[in-house]
DNA sequence: AGCACGCCGACT
DNA sequence: GTCGGCGTGCTC
């Protein structure tokens, strides 16, 4: 039996194996293999001189390299560079190699021994002469995909732009005086010539042909002509697009200075930096405390020592007016990435940090990966946003890769939020992130005031309203002030699940402690955790009523009810049936924002970004919505959800007032939210994620089975949770640390054509869970030319 | 993912 | 006796 390439691979030698890491983290300890060799301390880069080769040549004598080429495969292959490729070919380079009979593409990974009882064939072809990445990031390669337990090379087609066409840089030509000029006679010239080598010479550095035609529109063979002659000197060099070139560059504002809570944090930021070591921070700042300029300045600070800058969003939307601010202070050593550019603008920028010519990369989820060979500084801002998370594909948590990044570069990384993530917030208590906290507003805006209104029945009270009266009354009262309000409800509840309307009771899995969900094809209530099942109860066993009542109001009808109660208001709707993409929901918000509108009407998407003066009181409809979907976090995602909502309100000094509308008010996010107070709320939440045994205490995988027809799926589903157990019986190791949850039919049951069954795996520690899920493989046969296929999620957070 | 190898049913 | 079904396993 032959031994696979990479067991031999010098690279591989001292992998990490899935080290011990306390139980809780995401994050085993980065090896200090021979790619995580971390270069840095080159000085301050002076701006337009030629950058450091980020790369250096690995490739060995032997002519041997490791490549990982695009197919499924859970190895990598090892393949002999041809004579003509041997000076050209580096770590990160695009190459096509054969596999079997069919050629791939795939990029090398760094240098490779001999393979016993193996034919090692040749590279066909360097599909790009420029590397993608340098050996800085080999190591973060190969820990996304054992982490998520997904094929490297696959994995690399996907997260690296232009990955299957053969691509060529683009090159301009660039101009520069020589001293030569000065000596010359000047008669001989023209007078355009003279012109033109009057500029340089007050230019004094290269130029871009492409630049000087601006100017002198037909300077091209006039400029050849000056070249022959040894006046300028000629020459080519990488040309890059700049997306934000068009855009605007507002003034920057001046003095601005930082208050003391400010100053501190980006101190310690800076001496993280400074240390050349792994500095996690959470920078925990209430809205508006000024979190943007902390990390704006550390960011200067990184700069001035040589070190480059990643800065996360979690929208897109965000990520132009960060990269703005960024540019007004950094100039052109800003790059932009997100999957919202077309695959040639994203290689471009990727080409620009990889070749060195930008320092500062902003970007969304994707960005994390972005080739940054000195990284000193890493901003995840909004870390909480479960928009870090990418679903399809490769399952990968972008906080947490940034997180392990941030290890093997040896940087600062700094996790931004209003209201960290419960695993954040529960990391910095533990003394594993140092914990910066901005508690004050540099704003003079008072904090909103928030209430909440039960909207339990009383016997004989009247019936159901959408719009309770006390919020009803608000409106009114806000109205004739002439003042804007802002209703606010969830995503219509693609969960169905019951509750008591006398008593706020929800029906829950008692095992799970998340909602039970009615499920359309079978008239019983399903745990999607564990798969419990029970009839529709007809009785609430708290308060014997029989008023239970499924969940969901849609925007149509809080619009109308809002029309019939205000028939003079001027009312408008935002949702993603009214607002496809941005176009009209972008008009929308602008006569909001303009006080051309009374009432607004939305879901989630009011809450990002838009910031609305006029608005002095904010009603939230149905917060349980929110607070009852069957998710182990839906209490930490209504927190946040609300607290930001909250934000919204209030202008200038003036205190706005937010209203919450619940059948639980006295469920602790509800009673935290009211009174704003982050550490009181974490407290409560993470008692119960102790007791029910969810993260940060355990570690969950979902394994899910997908496809057609229905009762395959749920048959396969079936077998594989069978042979889970089997294993984790087999071993009183795992059996001691490993749950198996399941299998159940998914709470979205049937996607887009697709039938879903899933199995949960809960973990105390990772190395349980890795030993179970590198078995799974083996278990998992591929049903008879099926299309059934599995996925696996770790540390899933859409379990729905 | 492809593609070849291989071991059992109905066809020239 | 073979042609071909797709289950199984490998690809440097
Ligand atoms: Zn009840
Ligand atoms: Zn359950």
């Amino acid at each position: 039996m032959p031994i696979p390439s990479n067991l031999l691979s010098p690279s591989l030698m001292d992998k990490n194996n899935g080290r011990q890491d306390g139980g809780e983290g995401p994050l085993p300890a980065p090896s200090a293999g021979w790619e995580g060799v971390v270069r840095r301390g080159q000085g301050p880069q002076v701006p337009g001189s030629p950058p450091p080769k980020p790369f250096h040549k690995v490739l060995k004598p032997n002519n041997l390299c490791e490549v990982a080429v695009a197919l499924p495969l859970f190895q990598t292959l090892t393949y002999r560079l041809p004579s003509s490729l041997q000076d050209t070919a580096r770590v990160g380079c695009l190459v096509r190699v054969p596999v079997g009979r069919q050629q791939v593409s795939g990029y090398i990974l760094g240098p490779a021994r001999e393979v016993p009882g193996v034919k090692i064939r040749e590279v066909l072809a360097l599909l790009d002469p420029l590397p993608r990445f340098g050996s800085e990031l080999v190591p973060l390669w190969r820990w996304v995909a054992d982490y998520y337990q997904y094929p490297l090379g696959e994995a690399l087609s996907h997260l690296i732009p232009g990955g299957s066409r053969p691509s060529c840089p683009k090159r301009e030509h660039w101009v520069a005086i020589r001293a030569e000029a000065d000596h010359s006679p000047s008669r001989r010239l023209g007078a355009r010539a003279q012109e033109i080598l009057d500029y340089l010479r007050k230019t004094d550095k290269p130029v871009a042909v492409r630049e000087l035609r601006r100017i002198f529109p037909t300077c091209p063979p006039i400029l050849q002509r000056l070249a022959r002659q040894g006046l300028v000197s000629w020459e080519e060099r990488l040309a890059f697009a700049d997306p934000l070139k068009d855009k605007p560059l507002r003034p920057m504002e001046s003095g601005l200075t930082l208050v003391p809570e400010q100053q501190d944090a980006v101190e310690a930021v800076v001496e993280g930096i400074k240390n050349e070591e792994f500095a996690p921070f959470l920078l925990h700042g209430v809205t508006a405390s000024g979190k943007t300029e902390v990390y704006l300045a550390a960011a200067r600070e990184a700069l001035a020592q040589g070190r480059q800058v990643l800065v996360l969003l979690p929208e897109i939307a965000l990520t132009h007016p960060v990269a703005q601010e960024f540019r007004r202070r950094f100039g052109e050593r800003v790059a932009l990435l997100h999957s919202g550019l077309t695959d040639s603008q994203r290689l471009d920028q990727w080409r620009r940090l990889a070749a060195g010519r930008a320092e500062v990369a902003v970007g969304a989820r994707s960005a994390v990966f972005a080739p940054l060979p000195r990284l000193g500084l890493i901003v995840v801002d909004e870390e909480h946003d479960p928009a870090y998370k990418h679903e399809g594909g490769l399952l990968y948590q972008a906080r947490d890769v940034a997180l392990y990044r941030g290890q093997l570069a040896r940087a600062a990384v700094v996790l931004a939020s209003a209201t960290p993530a419960v695993s954040t917030f529960f990391r910095a208590r533990q003394g594993r992130y140092r914990y910066l906290h901005l508690p004050k507003r540099v704003t003079p805006q008072a904090l909103p005031e928030v209430q909440l209104i039960n909207l339990r029945q009383q016997r004989g009270g009247a019936g159901l309203k959408i719009i309770s009266p006390p919020l009803a009354s608000a409106v009114t009262a806000t109205l004739g002030r002439g003042e804007q309000v802002l209703l606010f409800l969830n995503r219509r509840g693609y969960a169905t699940v019951l509750f008591c309307l006398f008593c706020g009771h929800l029906f829950q899995c008692d095992q799970c402690s998340v909602a039970l969900t009615q499920h359309h094809f079978r008239d019983r209530l399903i745990c999607h955790y564990c798969g419990f099942e029970r009839a529709v109860p007809e009785r609430c066993p708290a308060c014997q009523s029989t008023a239970i009542k499924r969940h969901g109001v849609g925007t149509e009808r809080v619009e109308a009810e809002v029309r019939r109660l205000w028939p003079e208001a001027r009312v408008a709707r935002l949702d993603r049936d009214t607002a496809p993409h941005s176009g009209r929901a972008l008009d929308l918000l602008g006569d909001f924002a303009a006080g051309n509108l009374d009432i607004l009407v939305g879901t989630q998407m009011i809450t990002k970004g838009h910031h609305f003066p006029g608005v002095s009181l904010v009603g939230v409809i149905n917060a349980d919505q929110s607070l009852f979907f069957p998710e182990y976090h839906a209490g930490e995602r209504t927190f946040q959800l609300l607290a930001q909502v909250a934000g919204r309100a209030g202008r200038g000094g003036v205190p706005g007032k937010v209203l919450i509308q619940t059948y639980q008010p006295e469920h602790y996010v509800f009673q935290t939210v009211r009174d704003q107070d982050y550490e009181n709320f974490f407290d409560k939440e993470v008692n119960s994620r102790r007791e029910l045994g969810y993260p940060p205490f355990t570690r969950l995988a979902l394994v899910r089975v997908s496809g057609v027809p229905q009762e395959k799926v749920a048959q396969q589903a079936k077998k594989l949770a069978e042979s889970l157990r089997r294993i984790v019986g087999r071993d009183p190791d795992l059996a001691s640390r490993l749950r198996i949850l399941g299998p159940a039919p998914a709470g979205l049951a049937k996607l887009k054509g697709r039938y879903r069954w899933q199995i949960l795996v809960k973990s105390y520690g990772r190395p349980p869970l890795l030993a179970l899920l590198k078995q799974l493989r083996q278990v998992w046969s591929p049903p008879p030319q099926s299309k059934i296929d599995l996925t696996l999620d770790i540390d899933p957070a859409n379990l729905f």
